[in-house]
DNA sequence: GTGATCACG
DNA sequence: ACGTACGTGATCACC
């Protein structure tokens, strides 16, 4: 007979603090439970015990309260976001069999204790699990006591047993109560004796065993006499603090070990507690599935046969039947490997080695009278555009359909999404079956919220287009001077040797100057140039800490440079040159459900970040080019940001000041120093510029300030002047603020949601950063939702016109098109055109456009 | 795998 | 008293 012992509110106090916070959807918090069941799963399998009991405080004064009154007065409360994880966890550990044990005057200790000579008194083995070393005085020949944490996430566990006490401390597990009762422990506010620390207490305990022995002879043991002292002034504390720190172990819990058998979860009831918290993974560790959140369909009992022995034209002839067409597919190579339909009954596999297979796939996707449900169609458009096929009648993507529904989930796979949206998954081993099963129910589930948000159009007329618009820029690529790239990379080093050599020598000594840590050493402790004490692993070596050493040795300004170089060389050089594919063009993938903000995000390798604003680093855009014949057009919006924030905030004095065509940042200018647009130096203009940014991001004076070299109280006096200007801003920013408090999400014009769960934190900082993304992701999610409807509709007119020219990247307010020389000018028509004419609102939108051989060139 | 740094909008 | 601007991705060192 086993039992196992959790000390819960210590378990979950670890997990908690342990794991970021996590939430689900409709904002409550789920991270404690995760971790604490994390850490249950991994106890329950490397213990295999009979019985699990969870012992938990109750907030009810204990007997110890009584004897001092200081005792825990010290310890905070339980966070707002733990407390309310407590009773679901409670019912979630009766739901799985365990028995959960409070008793009014009893911390969770004192039933650990009780529990652990009730196993001895009925010769059972008791394991405890905690996270607090207090309990490792209960180790006995019979009691071990696992010491459970998580780090990084992951839990982990000690095993404490008479010997590894006795190897740690060098002690028995009693005596641990004894040191205690010394050195006291303020974070339980036991006093102990005043002057006597962790040292010497173990010292005392080692060589004369307890304080009883200690005071027995006080006047004869061998301590020095301060020692002495000290413990004859405090010998009634250190008894009282034994008492204290002594855990109880005869509580009247009236119980009997045969109580604590486990009794086997009611399925039912975990599988529903674990889908209501959108534990997905948790259920499948448990070997459960999930259950439908609402009303569980008829269909579900439903056995799914498997076949593959469908010819292609047979499937053709049932999808055109049913009118729909259920699928998930898998791709090689930018082939589509094996295709996979539900028809109702059954999941039919068609492989691409069939022979009439391409004149099925073209026949099927162009038929406008089978509506299409997949999950993640992007590959399925890249295999289109490069078969010349035009796909017809997309019903849904339910990938996208779950980014648009909550862009901060970041998995979107079927069976994760079945989970979360209510939608029964089948019992199939293969989980490629089951996927495909699942997409009926779980299209129109994802259907029914979508429309519930009122977010019909942001999926089916952004998002979904959209998303053929990546696929054929990803296929087309962006052609590259590789030849030029590898000379840049050469002349980079040699400047980059001499460098590191002059470094060195003005140093004196030879470090790695790629390591933060070594440089940081070389230059505060070393060289000991002034430091400005900064992160908690050691002093920051970033460039803007660099640039004000900049004059106090010469050093510093060759650190900056071979630093500049160094990134130039390793990203940029030595990275592009590996992924450049055999056609000479480089494939990025552009990521459309990466984003909380509904920004697209680009891949292996990041061409949205590809350097501009140090001229040796925009050096680099002169090796992406236009192919033979063509020209690349490249235009980007002005300001869009600044123009959004306008329109959404009705903001009249910044609306008029854009569609004057006004400089905005000189007039911010003008607004914030109270004076005349004449009067307004270039100073001034940047330090309003800088204050544009910030109004954007949510800014504090102190960030400001930072940012633009200015004290707090002038930064603040910028905001404020800014805010009494504009007063339509002022009003928005707080509007914004309040109703994503009401409905747990902000959200853009077209209705692109973000889940805010933040804003309800008793965390004053994490609180804040809720109020500035609450700010910031309505203006930064429109502008990418208007570039992305400007992107479908330039792709939609150039193919319209049978024009070869083709979109081949975006970078957020930046479209780029290769266009053959004779198409350059109507490509510069159509991109400004379309680029400002994507959403109607009370300001005008403004795109620059540019041509050239190169981007470097095209970049106005 | 995580943190520091730096590239972009 | 404390920490401090939004959104990304790649590379390197270091555990």
């Amino acid at each position: 007979m086993k039992l196992l012992v959790i000390d819960g509110n210590s378990i979950v106090n670890r997990a908690f603090y342990g794991i970021k916070l996590l939430t689900t959807k409709d904002g409550r918090f789920t991270n404690g439970i995760y971790g604490f069941m994390n850490i249950l799963l991994k106890l329950r399998d490397e213990n295999s015990p009979d019985a699990v009991v969870a012992a938990f405080d109750l907030k009810a004064p204990t007997f110890r309260h009584k004897m001092y009154d200081g005792y825990k007065a010290g310890r905070k409360g339980m966070p707002d976001e733990l407390a309310q994880q407590m009773p679901v966890l409670k019912e979630l550990l009766s739901a799985l069999g365990y028995k959960i044990i409070e008793k009014e005057g009893f911390e969770a200790d004192d039933i650990l204790g009780t529990l652990s000579s009730l196993c001895r008194r009925e010769g059972a083995e008791c394991v405890i699990a905690t996270g607090d070393r207090d309990s490792l005085q209960l180790v006995s020949d019979d009691t071990s006591v696992l010491l459970a944490s998580t780090k990084m996430g992951r839990p982990q566990t000690v095993r404490y047993t008479p010997e590894k006490i006795l190897e740690e401390y060098g002690i028995t597990p009693r005596q641990l109560i004894d040191i205690k009762a010394l050195m006291g422990d303020s974070s339980d506010n036991i006093p102990g004796v005043s002057g006597i620390g962790q040292k010497t207490a173990s010292d005392l305990i080692q060589r004369f065993s307890s304080v009883d022995n200690i005071y027995e002879n006080i006047d004869t043991i061998d301590v020095k006499q301060g020692v002495r002292d000290k413990l004859k002034a405090d010998k009634d504390m250190a008894y009282l603090s034994r008492t204290l720190g002594t855990i109880c172990t005869d509580a009247p819990l009236d119980i009997k070990l045969s109580d604590c058998l486990t009794s086997g979860p009611d399925i039912v009831k975990v599988t529903r507690i674990l889908t209501s918290l959108e534990m997905f993974g948790m259920l499948e560790k448990l070997n459960l599935k999930p259950l439908p959140v609402a009303e569980r369909p008829q269909t579900t009992e439903k056995v799914i046969e498997e076949t593959s022995d469908l010819s292609p034209d047979e499937v053709y002839e049932l999808l055109k039947k049913s009118g729909k067409a259920y699928f998930t597919a898998d791709y090689e190579g930018g082939y589509i490997s094996e295709i996979r339909f539900f028809d109702g009954d059954r999941v039919i596999t068609l492989s691409c080695g069939n022979l009439s297979f391409p004149a099925f796939m073209k026949k099927f996707l162009e038929d406008g009278e089978i509506i299409k449900f997949t999950s993640d169609i992007k590959p399925l458009f890249a295999y289109a555009y490069r078969n010349n096929i035009e796909p017809a009648a997309i019903g849904t993507d339910t990938m996208l359909a779950g980014y648009v529904l909550n862009p901060s989930s970041g998995n979107y796979d079927i069976l994760r999404l079945a989970g979360e949206y209510g939608v029964y998954v089948p019992d199939v081993k293969d989980e490629k079956i089951s996927s495909t099963a699942v997409l009926p129910e779980l299209s129109a589930a994802l259907e029914k919220n979508i429309v519930e948000n009122g977010q019909k159009e942001l999926l089916h007329e952004i998002e979904i287009p959209l998303s053929k618009v990546l696929a054929s820029m990803e296929t087309v690529g962006f052609e590259v001077d590789s030849d030029g790239i590898e000379r840049f990379g050469i002349e980079l080093d040699s400047k980059i040797s001499e460098l590191t050599e002059k470094i060195y020598e003005a140093a004196g000594f030879e470090f790695n100057l790629n390591s933060p840590k070594q440089l940081a050493d070389a230059l505060f402790e070393k060289m000991k140039l002034p430091s400005a004490k900064k992160t908690k692993s050691g002093y920051s070596t970033k460039a803007d800490i660099l640039e004000n050493l900049a004059d106090d040795h010469p050093i510093v300004a060759d650190i900056l440079e071979y630093r500049t170089l160094a990134k130039l060389k390793s990203t940029y050089c030595d990275g592009l040159l590996k992924v450049i594919s055999p056609d000479g063009r480089i494939h990025s993938t552009l990521n459309q459900t990466e984003t909380r903000t509904g920004r697209i995000s680009s891949t292996e390798p990041n061409l949205q970040n590809i350097p501009v604003r140090s001229e040796t680093g925009r050096e680099m855009r002169k090796f992406f080019r236009a192919k033979e014949g063509c020209l690349l057009v490249d235009a980007d919006y002005s300001q869009i940001e600044l123009r959004v924030l306008a329109h959404m905030a009705n903001d009249s004095v910044m609306i008029d000041a854009f569609n004057n065509n006004d400089d905005i940042h000189a007039i911010t200018a003008s607004q914030v120093f109270n004076m005349p647009l004449q009067m307004v130096t270039p100073l001034m203009r940047s330090r309003a510029k800088a204050v544009n940014f910030g109004i954007v991001y949510g800014i504090g004076a102190f960030s400001l300030a930072k940012n633009i070299g200015v004290s707090r109280a002038e930064a603040d006096r910028y905001i404020k002047e800014y805010l009494h200007h504009y007063s339509g801003v002022d009003r928005y920013m707080h509007e914004v603020v309040n109703k994503a408090k009401e409905n747990g999400y902000a959200e853009t014009l077209f209705k692109r949601r973000r889940y805010l769960p933040e804003l309800s934190s008793s965390n004053g900082n994490l609180r804040a950063f809720g109020e500035r993304v609450a700010r910031n992701m309505p203006i930064q999610g429109t502008a990418a939702d208007i570039i992305k409807i400007a992107m479908i509709n330039v792709c939609e007119k150039m193919k319209k016109a049978n024009m070869k020219s083709r979109l081949i990247l975006q970078i957020h307010d930046e479209l780029i098109v290769e266009a053959p020389e004779n198409e350059v000018a109507e490509v510069t028509r159509l991109l400004g055109e379309e680029m400002e004419n994507a959403a109607k609102m009370s300001v005008k939108l403004s795109a620059d456009v540019h041509s050239g051989k190169t981007w470097y060139d095209a970049k106005g």
